[in-house]
DNA sequence: ACAAATGTTGACCAAATGAATAGTGTTCTT
DNA sequence: AAGAACACTATTCATTTGGTCAACATTTGT
């Protein structure tokens, strides 16, 4: 008697069988941890089949629900779907504070990073850009809370742009105003005085998004 | 005289020559296009290279310098550093109104979509999640404003979550409150009146992130 | 002028990899 | 009870693919 088998075929909510959630899973996490997807004798490997056929018929199975494509004859072409439609993804490095220059993007001083596609942001796709977290309510009429992050880019800024400055060794979100050639910081908040730059304005970047953490306060 | 040669071997600001650049933008365009990398002979037969050893030498280049990471022996295992450092990135759907039931998310009347990583928004790996396109002004005070993109999680609201309800076969977002065991609507404007439902009340999503675009009045 | 780095050619090998065929047992639906 | 979908074993073949060797040309910095 065989009692190798002891499958029971259960449908999960996306279609799949359990089995073939399991591959799936592979999938995803081969291709997350180490760049690439595996190969058929990977995947053989993995669940210890004894034939790459299984793998075979699995990975079949899985391109007839629409799950995943495959590029035939060529090695390692599984690819997920939602992927090719995917707008290019960009990654955001995430400053605490940017003292310094900023001519050099540092990569030590980075908290984390914003992963994000540049369709949803509208930025150009070469466009140099870096995040900061907002702390304190200086902007808040302008609807920027603290805990937000703001994205930024670095270019010029405009009339009316909300930019991050470097004042007194701080970078803090203001509003670029030019008022007859000469340019000033509005703090978006009665409470905050304009800030009229006595030397040198320097600033760091413009601000061309916003994302709030569901964890966040509001 | 061998006339074929006409390198002006010119580093760019990454530290990269003008054919390195070249084959790093090809392998990026393939890599977006196609969801593979392309095989050594791929990258010949676009360049028009007589042999694989030059899109070899390149891969070898680049490598080096740190801008591709390889698996040696492994088919098209060609790997930009920054995507195994990137955290899990989710497709969130965009509608425009969701009027109906909402048990399952249609398709077809996506507007779009955005693509950001799950640690960014703070939310588990296997939420159902959708995102929405704000319109009005009846979430100012909790400063979400017209124009913003809400993400939302198809899960039960607890008291004081702000969410996507269903009002006279509109979706409007509001703050969702329990009182003494009654549930009712809040606006977060003090133009706009409270919500009291008069039959049931069709919670679709409960806010877990926002997303502003550099494009949006503020 | 010389060395080092870069870009190229052509031919070849061995390993990695996808794919096919034939057959067994299990589970689910009708 | 029958058919379909599912989960696998065992073996074999053909192609794809990475990797190497031996040269040679051009540019760049010392």
């Amino acid at each position: 008697m065989n009692s190798v088998l002891r499958t029971t075929v259960q449908f999960m909510a996306n279609g799949l069988t359990k089995r073939q959630e399991e591959l799936l899973n592979f999938l995803k996490l081969s291709h997350h941890q180490n760049g690439v997807m595996p190969s058929t004798r990977e995947i053989q490997a993995h669940f210890g089949f004894a034939s790459q056929t299984a793998a075979m018929s699995h990975l079949r199975a899985l391109e007839r629900k629409g799950i995943i494509v495959r590029l035939p004859g060529k090695a390692r072409a599984v690819i997920f779907p939602e992927e090719l439609e995917r707008e290019e993804v960009i990654d955001i490095p995430i400053y605490g504070n940017i003292a310094a220059g900023m001519a050099e993007a540092v990569a030590e001083e980075k908290e984390g990073c914003v992963s994000i596609d540049i369709a949803s942001l509208g930025i150009p796709r070469n466009a140099r850009t870096f995040a900061l977290r907002v702390r304190g309510e200086s902007m808040i009429d302008a609807h920027i809370c603290s805990g937000d992050t703001v994205i930024l880019e670095f270019r010029e800024p405009r009339n009316k742009d909300i930019v991050a400055a470097l004042i007194d060794g701080e970078t803090t979100l203001k509003r670029f105003i030019m008022d007859k050639g000469k340019p000033y910081l509005k703090a978006e908040n009665v409470d905050f005085p304009d800030l009229i730059p006595a030397s040198e304005l320097v600033i760091q970047g413009v601000m061309v998004g916003l994302l709030r953490n569901g964890t966040s306060r509001w």
